[in-house]
Parts: structure tokens; C-alpha cells; sequence
RNA sequence: GGCCCUGUAGCUCAAUUGGUUAGAGCGCCGGACUGUCGAUCCGGAGGUUGCGGGUUCAAGUCCCGUCGGGGUCGCCA
């Protein structure tokens, strides 16, 4: 071993003793005879001293050191005079005086300092990432990360569930997301796919008998990123047998307390809440609602109906809705200029117009305050729980445009108006999910969110009269407004699985072309079974209080899925396209 | 595919809104210094303002195109 103690271990209860670190260069102050080194790594920093009466050699070398170059320092532990005390690092008692100095490499003058107070743009950072990696905060993230991947092992593992891999290279499904394809050289014109998730395989496990399963599992979908997005992430996926909703719930409640305790040490209280999806449309505006704060929506659909102003009563006519919530005390933070940007924010969402008013001595303020009369004006303060001082927003239009303008409104106003701590961690599950939609564009039905979901046994009779109602044994997890897990109670009867995919219109051939193994395994001795899949990067971001996914992963990708490091992807030379039968036939460019 | 933001020294930013030779801090190079810890002090190097075109007496600044990065809508069963 190079190193006797690592550089963030070393403490005053190693004073006298001889000792061995390594590390990088986090900065130098040379004085000229006397020398300091920050040496630091992962677990912390530590001051060596360079005095060229304990050793001419070190101290000459330690004169040419840089930042970033990597060394090996040896000598004696001592603490340090009290005036010499440094409070602002963990290791500020003490240095290490050396009397031997290896230089391990040297680094060149690095793009930007890791440890420096500026953090670069990203797109340098992510093009050195390994220097990006030495940062602090990044080392934070992939810590977390790891603790949360160990409370998981450790927690399914007293639970009796097997962790089980399934392939990478798997059959193209190509309903949902893009697939990420593989051609294969042995079969060529064939291609494999990435999975997007182990959903089949894992239902095939629990036919297979394994019937607890778990797998931190790599997925793949080759859809445009976000902020929370990447193109392959990794999710905790979970599936068990002779189970029901509840049984899911529960098992996942339980591990999300284990990694609360395990990451903030606190006890999250169980259960968890649980809300409709419908009512968390109705309250919120979407299925993914931010609960650290209030606001929620409001209908002033009645009062809309009979007031003076044409935008309400027409929508009302329309078959349309009122919707709007109350900024409390937000009156005087938001000017007319502030107001329009919102306008145009709420544009972004299909909204054509967002009324506001201000609450001013009971009654409402704003240029279209005259349309109503004052006991309509009193109506609509009670309705929001108004006091002066309040700004109330209104969208009217379909209702799916009023909730999505007025979800993506409350969360823009929650951040700005600092409305919740962002370390909070807010988690809820939303239940009975719709389980079919209409995808008008092909004037047919299409599973909400896929067609292995099992419906509600209560709307079991609908398929042939109210389709649109039935609701789905799903749940997905919430937290802070991200959608942080998701899952349902599989179909296990093949004559239900061939019915729903009769009804979303997968004809039974191609049923049988695409899903045949699965249709095939349920007839052999399916169980119930039921799961459900966690987001383990969003997991990060929320227990970081950290909204970029790039910042929990150690190589991520660039919104164009590029790689700005090794620059993949990339062209591939004409032998490998050879080997795989594959021609190119690209757009033309114009130079 | 649409909309919005962004690109100036190695890095983070500035440049009086179109006007002299594009500046500062950090970093880098050289020098001084035995208790610093964001060391300090002295000196120095470093720029095709992403790239290409245009408008103008004059462009980092305005316009068009293009490339990179970011946010978002669509998309993500």
C-alpha cells in the first residue's frame, strides 16, 4: 500500500505517529523555504509541511509541485501550535511533516480546478469528466448513491428477494418509447433491443417460480432528455408473486423508510399517503403533485358561469372550466410585468389567457374586477381562502389546459414564492390510474401505461361500455412532484391479456408475433403477480435537493445523447458495417 | 419537429447598450518570502469575442445562417 491512512481519516489521535498519504495537489503556498501542501482525495484534505531542514530533497521537489499532480507524502503526524489552527477544514489541528516526497504523476495544468469556488460550464466539466469527478458535490451524489443502492440490497435481501439480471439484449417491442436497436452479426437484418425496462423478463421470473425479485437495472430509451431525463438510467425494479396492490405498497413503504433512516437518519411515517389520481388531478393539475406546499387548484366554475365576463361564461358554455388558486400574499411580489411573463408561461401549456386579480380590502383589484358584482368578488376570495394582500390566478379553457397551465403555475409559484424547504422529502402514492385512453390521431384505444396492467376488479364489466372509465390496479410513488416510481398488478390470466390486446387493437397474430412468450408462459402456470419500478436517479436528485440528473451520474449524456468525452456516439468504420450487412443511407447535406 | 436562453483569455465574468489599443479575479510562467491555509508582494505571457456571411464610416454588441451547451412543449406504452 502506498498510503498508511487515506487523507480524510487522519485525526489528532494519530499525533506522533508516522504516516503515509496520498492524494492530490489541492493547492500550494510556497514561502519560499517553508512549503504547504493540501493534499486531498475522496475522504477529506491534510496540510503537509515541506521544511527544508527535516529534508532538503522533499522540499526542492515539493517546490515544483501543481495543482492536481498526484503524490505520495510520508513523515510525522503532529498537531499544530494553537495559533496555528486552521477551524475552517476537519483536519485543521493537525499536518503532516515530510520527510519524503514521491511524485506519483504529474498532471498538467488542469482545464479548470476542481476543488475552485467558479464551477464551469458544464459542457467542459463534462468533457473532463474524470477531473469534473474529483469535485466534492459529485463525490457526494455517487456516495449517496451507493448508500442507497446498499439499503435497497440489504432491505429486499432480510425480505427473502432474489437479485436477478435479465438481458441487456432483448426483442424490439416497438410500442412506447424508441428503442435503442443492436444488430446482430449472426443474424443479420436482425436487430436486438436495449430493454427500457425488465418488465417482461421479471414477469416471466415470477412464472418461473422466483417469486421475490429485485434488480437495480439499466434501461434504455432512446427519447429526447430533460433535466430529468437521460437516455439510459437506472431504475430498482421489483416484482413479486401471490401478492396484491396492497402487498406492494406496503413492501415499498417499508424501503423507502430504509433509506430515509439510512441517508437522513430520520423515520419516515408510514404509511405513506395516498391519494386518486383523480383527486390529485382535481387538487393539483397533475398526477404527480408537489405536496411540500399548498395552493391547491380551485373551481369557480359556478360564479364563472354567471358573471359579466365573456371569456368565463363562454368557456362555462363551451363544456371548458375556471379553474385557479391563490399566490397567498403575493400581491405586491408580482408586478404587471411579472404577470405577463406568467401569461406567456402558461401559454407554453395551452392556456390563452391567465385572469388575475389582486385581494385589496375584501374585494378584488384588477382590470377585470368590474365584470363581477361585489357578492360574486366576496364568493370568489371565500372560494380560495383570500385575505388582502393575496393574488389570484384563473385559466379558463378544456379542462386538461386548466390543469396543466395551473400545475406547472403552482410549481413556478411554490419555488419562486420559496413556499417549501427543498431538503424536504415529500413522498405519496397515486392510485387508480385510468387504464386506457384514446389515441385519437388512430381512432383507437391505447393502454395509459402498458398493456400487461391489470384493470380494477370493480371495472372488469366496462370494457364494452365505458372503456374510458376503467381505472388500473397502478400506483405510481411521488415525491416533490417527480414521478419517482411506478407500477401495477400484472394480468396473469392469458384470456384477459388477449382480451386487452384485442381491445387496443393488437390483433391476435401479432399479439402472438410479438408477445407470444409471454401469452405462452401465462398459460403455463402463472401466479398473481404484481411490481413496481423505482427512479434511482431521481432518488438522488431528491435526496440531494438537486434538479439535474447529469449531477448523479458519473458519465451522463448531453440533452443531444452525446457523450462529450469519448464522442459517442460515433461513425463506425466500414469493415464492422460489413460484419453487420448494414448500408447507410443518410440524408443529404448540403456542403 | 416547435419555442426560449446561451457561447468573450485555460476558468468565472466585465466591456458605459454600435465608437479609442476588449478589461478584472483566479489559474499559468518568472522572481521575493520560515507558519501559510482563498497566503502575500513584484514582474510577465496569454484573445481570429464558437464558426461563416451581411448591414454600417465603425460590430463582442445589430441581422441571417451554422455548430456546441442548457431549459421546455411535443415525445417518454
Amino acid at each position: 500500500m502506498l498510503r498508511s491512512h487515506t487523507c480524510g481519516e487522519l485525526t489528532k489521535d494519530h499525533a506522533g505517529q508516522s504516516v503515509s498519504a496520498c492524494g492530490w495537489v489541492d493547492s500550494y503556498r510556497d514561502h519560499g523555504s517553508l512549503l504547504f501542501i493540501d493534499l486531498r482525495d475522496r475522504y477529506g484534505k491534510i496540510q503537509i509541511v515541506f521544511d527544508p531542514s527535516e529534508s532538503l530533497e522533499a522540499h526542492a521537489l515539493a517546490g515544483s509541485l501543481r495543482n492536481e499532480d498526484v503524490i505520495q507524502a510520508e513523515g510525522l503526524l503532529k498537531l499544530r501550535a494553537p495559533d496555528l489552527i486552521n477551524p475552517k477544514i476537519a483536519s485543521g489541528e493537525i499536518e503532516i511533516r515530510a520527510v519524503k516526497l514521491t511524485l506519483l504523476n504529474k498532471s498538467k495544468t488542469p482545464p479548470f480546478e476542481p476543488t475552485g469556488e467558479n464551477i464551469p460550464n458544464e459542457d467542459l466539466r463534462l468533457k473532463y469528466r474524470y477531473v469534473d469527478l474529483r469535485r466534492p458535490a459529485l463525490q457526494e451524489a455517487l456516495i449517496l448513491r451507493h448508500k442507497l443502492c446498499k439499503a435497497t440490497r440489504d432491505y429486499f435481501d432480510k425480505l427473502n428477494f432474489l437479485e436477478i439480471e435479465t438481458p441487456m439484449l432483448g426483442k424490439s417491442t416497438p410500442e412506447g418509447a424508441r428503442d435503442y436497436l443492436v444488430p446482430s452479426r449472426v443474424h443479420p437484418g436482425s436487430f436486438y433491443a436495449l430493454p427500457q425496462s425488465p418488465q417482461l423478463y421479471k414477469q416471466l421470473l415470477m412464472v418461473g417460480g422466483l417469486d421475490r425479485y429485485y434488480q437495480i437495472a439499466r434501461c434504455f430509451r432512446d427519447e429526447d432528455l430533460r433535466a430529468d431525463r437521460q437516455p439510459e438510467f437506472t431504475q430498482i425494479d421489483v416484482e413479486m408473486s401471490f401478492v396484491d396492490q396492497e402487498d406492494i405498497l406496503t413492501t415499498i413503504d417499508g424501503l423507502l423508510a430504509c433509506m430515509v433512516k439510512e441517508i437522513r437518519g430520520t423515520e419516515l411515517k408510514l404509511p405513506l399517503p395516498r391519494l386518486t389520481h383523480r383527486e390529485a388531478v382535481e387538487r393539483f393539475g397533475n398526477d404527480k403533485p408537489d405536496m411540500r406546499f399548498g395552493m391547491e387548484l380551485v373551481d369557480i366554475g359556478d360564479i364563472a358561469s354567471r358573471c359579466g365576463f365573456g371569456v368565463f361564461t363562454k368557456t362555462i358554455e363551451g363544456g371548458g372550466r375556471v379553474r385557479g388558486l391563490n399566490a397567498k400574499g403575493a400581491a405586491e411580489k408580482y408586478s404587471r410585468r411579472n404577470i405577463d411573463e406568467l401569461t406567456v408561461f402558461v401559454g407554453e401549456y395551452g392556456a390563452k389567457g391567465l385572469a388575475f386579480f389582486r385581494v385589496k380590502e375584501g374585494a378584488l383589484d384588477s382590470p377585470i374586477a368590474k365584470f363581477f358584482s361585489e357578492e360574486d368578488q366576496r364568493a370568489i376570495i371565500a372560494k380560495l381562502g383570500g385575505e388582502d394582500g393575496d393574488l389570484l390566478f384563473f385559466v379558463a379553457d378544456k379542462c386538461d389546459v386548466t390543469s396543466a397551465a395551473l400545475a406547472s403555475l403552482r410549481i413556478r409559484l411554490g419555488k419562486e414564492l420559496k413556499l417549501y424547504d427543498p431538503l424536504d422529502l415529500n413522498v405519496l402514492w397515486v392510485l387508480e390510474f385510468p387504464l386506457y385512453s384514446r389515441d385519437e390521431e388512430n381512432d383507437r384505444w391505447k393502454a395509459e401505461h402498458h398493456p400487461f396492467c391489470y384493470p380494477h376488479i370493480d371495472d372488469l364489466g366496462l370494457f364494452d361500455t365505458d372503456p374510458g372509465a376503467m381505472r388500473a390496479q397502478s400506483y405510481d410513488l411521488v415525491c416533490n412532484g417527480y414521478e419517482a416510481a411506478s407500477g401495477s398488478v400484472r394480468i396473469h390470466d392469458p384470456k384477459v391479456q388477449q382480451k386487452v390486446f384485442d381491445f387496443i387493437g393488437i390483433a391476435e397474430e401479432e399479439a402472438e408475433e410479438r408477445f407470444g412468450f409471454l401469452l405462452n408462459a401465462l398459460r403455463y402456470g402463472a401466479p398473481p403477480h404484481a411490481g413496481i419500478a423505482l427512479g434511482l436517479d431521481r432518488w438522488v436528485m431528491m435526496f440531494l435537493a438537486n434538479d439535474n440528473i447529469r449531477d448523479v451520474i458519473a458519465f451522463p449524456k448531453t440533452q443531444k445523447a452525446g457523450d462529450q468525452m469519448t464522442e459517442a456516439p460515433s461513425a463506425v468504420d466500414a469493415i464492422q458495417l460489413r460484419d453487420l450487412h448494414i448500408k447507410l443511407d443518410l440524408p443529404e447535406s448540403e456542403d
